[in-house]
DNA sequence: TTGTAAGCGTTATCAG
DNA sequence: CTGATAACGCTTACAA
């Protein structure tokens, strides 16, 4: 004891070296040198080891002396001594870690909603455990399973459908949880979506202003709301403009990829009497129009005009250019991550949808006819 | 505990509803109900908590009588039971977690390249944790500080530079670790990249034998391998072929964004003699480069011919198709996947660099002169 | 202001 | 094949 009280006041850059052995400390197994831990802090300084962890806890750094604090601070920063998250979250209960599951990370969506999300976590010390559902079911719950038995903080749903047994999942593991981008039906989690039904039906109104008769929709999968809101969109602004929707100008996929928009591209321009207009429930799915109309021969936008949604990445660079619905996911997945974390901090107000508006962007893949 | 033995027998579905309190457990505290954990098992199936921890690990379940495996088993599923992860990593030393940093997850050569490691390593039940250092190494640094606390069994860089303190942190942490895209200079770890001086060397001879003599090159930062390599490739083939790249020609660019390229491109333009062929460190760096053609009144390729890199999503949708050469990043992150389990299962053979191939992807940005 | 002691939920190790 | 015990590293009442 006296010998290390004397070795404070000397340069302690031999502690880095020698750090724990030097110290007088009893080898650890396997003569493997484990990191420093909170008790080799405390031996070093002479104090008790939580002692250190107040020192060395901005929170309650005021309650010790500052001689101890200088001291503690200085010897936890020579022997390379980094607090055991596991340890600490084995006591409070808090792993300082929340979960997110997307559909796939290759979805040009996902990426500002990871960032924003990402950023306004930040700050606090979380981070961001990720997981890539891939459009199925059980991987998805698999991932969530993880995630609760990792103790996450929290969870971020973007796969939400209108009824989702993660979303009740997570809610009986008691997990903060939110959703982004999809909501469920019964609001039983706070979502942070952009608002579908007046993005399509500004883009549908859009569409008929540029003097489009035949309108045909592809649609995405009616379990999400998202798929559902936008083909409420479209149908609502061609009913108010005495437009009918056949039947065969209303292709629903069942994943809103480009295969998908592809496929049913290829269909309806072969329709006795094609649409003049295509409007896609997302950008990738008019991407794979817009495939389809170049195999076919098929000129868009002269012979055939196509919108997306969601005004992703790359939409601006497409030729044509794709007229689509602008979203600003990275604000959604900004506003997601505050409200999980008020709920991670228990002010929920009240479980809620908080809608961003959306807006048109007009490009070249629409024409007036 | 006859009590309890007694209800084995029976229909266990009022467990799950009174769970522990129904089977005589004291109440725990603030009577907020705590997820069952081991010892909640064990008593109802009348066995020791390690009894219960090999009934449910597949591995030690072989040790145990099968009836004890069936009565655990049924008893965990009926209260659900689900393993503390933390608790478990705590005394394994395990998290069954991986760290990845990346810069930003909206360049889209990251979410193949975290697809790819998430689908490589997910039947081992490792979860993935992802931070975005955003190009600064500050933020970066402490993306990994976290990661280390939280004690993640490996780590897989994508922003290595040559000469990276990150890769000593986590070395210095004793952290098996793994490079994607970059490696450091020292090869002080496994990095699983492209060949980004065949790539270059490829693309730059395609662009000679296209009939280009003033031939411009906006490359990446120096500083990291690919950047670095990448030049190389161009300044190799131009060599071979007896061209020049004069200094004004050659651009190098911090942060190889749109941006970059659209600034690099401007000035190349409006060079007395500009060039006929810029050569792009990548994709996004040619969209960058292409924009600016729009801007000038400069056709790509009548005036100017583009090339890119990487072979990104969009690439093969935007107008003119661009000219790139094509990289599996989905590969590459299933290879750092596979690496870093080898190191984790501490069977590394020796530090190396695996190096997938890459090839020239033709088509409309660059033509014959 | 600092020390004491009790856990957090698992699993490795050793006994039986 | 199963049970008992200890330990993983930290935090936090409570006590001094």
């Amino acid at each position: 004891m006296r010998k290390q009280a004397a070795n404070n006041g000397q340069d302690l850059a031999w502690l880095r070296k020698c750090a724990i052995r030097c110290a007088g400390y009893e080898q650890r197994e396997s003569d493997k040198l484990m990191p420093p831990k909170i008790s080799d802090v405390a031996r070093l300084a002479n104090v008790h080891p939580s002692t250190v962890s107040r020192a060395l806890d901005p929170t309650k750094r005021s309650r010790i002396s500052d001689e101890i604090v200088a001291r503690v601070t200085k010897i936890a920063n020579d022997i390379g001594y980094r607090p055991n998250a596991v340890a600490a979250s084995m006591r409070t209960g808090s792993t300082r870690t929340i979960g997110v599951v997307v559909h796939d990370v290759n979805d040009p969506i996902y990426p500002p909603l990871i960032k924003g999300l990402e950023d306004a976590v930040l700050d606090t010390g979380l981070m961001v455990m990720l997981g890539n559902g891939g459009f199925s079911a059980d991987r998805a719950s698999g991932l969530v399973d993880r995630m609760i038995a990792r103790a996450v903080d929290g969870i971020v749903l973007a796969t939400t459908v209108l009824d989702d047994p993660l979303v009740e999942k997570c809610l009986a593991a008691k997990i903060p949880t939110v959703s982004m981008v999809r909501y469920p039906r019964d609001g039983s989690v706070t979502s942070v979506v952009n608002d579908c039904v007046s993005g399509m039906e500004q883009m549908t109104q859009h569409v008929i202003e540029c003097g489009h008769q035949r309108v045909a929709c592809i649609a995405g999968p009616q379990t999400s709301s998202a798929g559902h809101n936008r083909l409420i969109g479209v149908r609502s602004s061609l009913h108010r403009s005495g437009i009918d929707l056949p039947p065969e100008f209303l292709k629903i996929t069942d994943q809103p990829r480009m295969e998908a928009g592809y496929a049913a591209t290829m269909e309806l321009l072969s329709l006795a009497t094609p649409p003049t207009a295509i409007i896609c429930v997302n950008d990738v799915v008019a991407m794979g129009a817009m495939r389809a109309c170049r195999e076919l021969g098929v000129s868009c936008p002269e012979d055939v005009s196509i919108t997306g949604f969601n005004n992703v990445a790359f939409t601006e660079f497409v030729a044509p250019g794709l007229t689509t619905v602008a979203v600003d996911f990275q604000r959604i997945g900004d506003l997601a991550g505050r409200a999980l974390l008020s709920e991670i901090e228990g002010k929920c107000p009240q479980k809620n949808i908080q809608t961003v508006p959306c807006h048109v962007v007009s490009r070249d893949s629409l024409r007036v006819i």
